[in-house]
Formats: C-alpha cells, structure tokens, sequence
DNA sequence: TGTACATCAGTGAACGCGCGTTCACTGATGTAC
DNA sequence: TGTACATCAGTGAACGCGCGTTCACTGATGTAC
C-alpha cells in the first residue's frame, strides 16, 4: 500500500476492500459486517465498493472465496514438509484446519453455508480445491496401507466433517467439560485424528 | 392456544413468541431474526415482548436452550427403545442430532456460539444434559467392551464433533462431490459412525 | 510532444427502510376487606 | 358477594440509528491523432 499514490484513484481497491472486510468481520461477526464500515475502514466514500462488487452478498462471496484460497495456501504449505508421510501430513494438515477456524470463526461459517451455494462457482471450485488436497493425503495414505481400501471420498468426508466440527465446538468454547484438567487444543486435535485413523485402518479388529 | 381468551391478555406469550421466533429464524436466518418481526405473528404488538424477555439476546438465549432441551428429548426418545444395544443407541442418537440439524439449521448455529456463552447459565446447563446423554451410552458400550477404556469425555466430543461437522456439511450442501450417485444422508451418517466406532474399538491393530 | 475526449474510479447527498428500545398510556386481573 | 386498588400485560407513538442502494456529479487516467 503506497501512501504516495493519488488520493483519488486508490490502485487496488478491491483487494484492500477485502482485506478491511474479514478485519470487520473478524471483530463484529456477519451481524456487524457492513459495506459502509469496509468503506470508512478502507478511507473510501462509502458507495465506492459499488465499483467493485456488485452487491453485499457478492462482498460476502468473494471473503469466501478468499477464505478457502487462504487455507488451502496454509494446509498446503504445513504439509509440503512431510513429503512420503501421509500420517505426519494428515496431522499438519487437520492442525492447519483447527487453526484457521480459530483465527477466523466468523468467516468459516460464510464459507459454510452463510452464501447461496450453488450462486457462486468460483466459491465451488475453491472449496474443492481445499478439499483436493485432503483427498491426496488419503490417498498417499492408502498406498502406503495404513488406509484401508474404499471410498476415499467417503473418508476424506468423514474427516472433514471431524474437524470442521471440532473447530466449531473449540471456536464456540462450548465443550462440556471446562475442568482445569482439560487437555489442551492441539491434544485433543491429535488423539481426534488417532481415533479417526484407527477407524481408516486396514487392520480389521473383527468380534 | 384458545382463541377464546382474552383479547388483550394473551395467556402464554414468552411460548408462542419463541414457538415464533424458531419459525422466523427457520425462515429467514438470524439476519431475518427481528423482535418486530416475531411480535407481527404473534399478533402482538412490537414491544409486548419486552414484557416477557430483557432484549433481543435474551430472547435468542432463550431460543437456543429451547434447542438444546427439544434435541435432548428427540435424542432421549430415539434412544430409549434400545435399552442395552449401545450400538443401536449411538446410531439412533447421532442419526437423530444430524436430523435435527437439517430441520433447524439455524437455529444450531445460534446453539453453538453465536451468543455470549458464559452469560447464559442455563444454556450451559441444558447443553450439558444433551452432552451427558452422548456419555451415557459410551458408557454403556465401554461396559461392554466394544469401545476400548479411556477418557469418555475425549470420545464423546470427537462424536459429537464430528457428527456436529458432518451435519453442517450437509446443511450447507457444501459435500464437494454432488454425483449422482452420492451417498444418501442416511447411509453417510451410518458408515461415518463405523468409522469411529472402529475408532473407539478396543481391538487395536497395532501396526 | 500536445491536445481532445472517452473511460474509469471515485464523491456527496439523498432515498426509504426496518430495526431495537423507551415512554406514557390503558385495559384486564386478582386480592384485601 | 361487592368494591377499591395494586399489579400485571398489553398498546401506540416516537426516538435515533445505520443500513443498502441510487443518483447525478467530478476528478484522474489513458489513448488516438
């Protein structure tokens, strides 16, 4: 952000709108989100955004968007490291997961469900995209046999949902139990995953 | 509801606003959630509620614990059939939450977090009773050796985390893979819950 | 290099709206005697 | 059983607010010649 350029012409105002946007929201939840607070956060008249997005909810659809593109960046980074380890990468990546819901609460749930899905295609594709790189590490996984065969759709679903729950209920301090004993986050982040890839394995207990 | 009644007095109004205010919320989201709103159907006029409830969060507080106590009977009724099968029983639970979830979507999310946890006691206190019913029957099933010893507060909240997650994903149709022939809900919750309950099993298969 | 002009990105005033909440009130209810 | 009166549960008008969006506009930019 350049301080010298014109005031007049701003040089890149979509993505600042952006920014100051999932800084508003971030603090005031969707409630106190509006395209007037962006505005004066980013210094411009408020009906400037107009220029830029057509609407509220297009706003809304493209901090989604930025969202999953964001965290599809960061799991991809935290697993790069573990090439060959499904396991190690499998951990990195649901830790990633568990953190960026922590640091963004209120813009994981636009990414879920605030938005009319089916609208807004890019925000589709980017999601799938995030969810590509889970499907890989499954698949790593099973190759390498401590995944049983099947559907990896099924269990990279089954996954998701794990943590994307985990992550609300953390988000939400809702966990029943508050004991001063309670294990810490990423704790209970790793033993979910242990649970979780007990379940994935080929090694059938059968009774 | 007696239509003969009073005019003016109107005989239950903190039930029929909330019964009302669920509906609306159903309708509309928490964004289409207004007092003046749930007052117009109530047929009441704008401010009789604060009569009956302190302010908007009150009466959302109130909304959510309505929540918690109604999963809690649906849970407790879906459950009672199977006395001694903790197996059946965990299905019938969780099969039940992720129904109740898809009923009143918003109404969850208003459950989980979107008010000011620790202000409301009894939201505390009848999250905890639905809580507890998911540790009952882990129990049960620890007592019969088909969920391996260990912390029972850890297991039921990776349950209820994922079958939270699972049903958001469902909620917000969100399932990255729409194919035709996708899983049914039924059969997603079904073999999510063998998942972990090989998960949970106490047959290791070390490796 | 200089100038005319279309285009683009911003401004500021104004709109209509529904909201939460407060106020002084009024009608209905129930209790003391 | 009848009446006075406190209490309770509703009403209707009014407040101030911030919002999304539209309008006619103006300043800056870049391109054709």
């Amino acid at each position: 952000v350049d301080d010298q350029k014109s005031s007049y012409h701003h040089g890149n105002l979509p993505d600042t709108l952006l920014e100051h946007a999932v800084e508003v929201l971030h603090e005031g939840g969707v409630e106190g989100l509006s395209l007037r607070e962006v505005a004066r956060r980013a210094g411009v008249s408020h009906n400037a955004a107009y220029r830029h997005y057509a609407d509220k909810k297009s706003l809304l659809a493209s901090m989604a968007v930025w969202g999953f593109n964001t965290l599809s960046a960061r799991i991809a980074g935290a697993v790069a490291p573990f090439s060959g380890a499904p396991r190690t990468r499998l951990f990195a990546a649901v830790r990633t997961y568990v953190n960026f819901g922590l640091e963004y609460p209120h813009l994981l749930r636009i990414m879920f469900g605030d938005l009319p899905h089916s609208d807004y295609p890019e925000l589709r594709a980017t999601a799938r995209k995030a969810f590509d790189l889970l499907l890989d590490i499954l698949a790593e996984g099973q190759q390498q046999g401590i995944i049983a065969s099947g559907d990896l759709r099924q269990m990279a679903l089954t996954c998701w949902a794990t943590f994307h729950g985990l992550t609300e209920i953390l988000v939400a301090q809702k966990i029943p139990f508050q004991d001063p004993d309670a294990l810490e986050n990423e704790q209970i982040v790793r033993s979910t995953l242990e649970v979780l890839l007990q379940g994935f394995s080929p090694h059938k207990g059968k009774d």
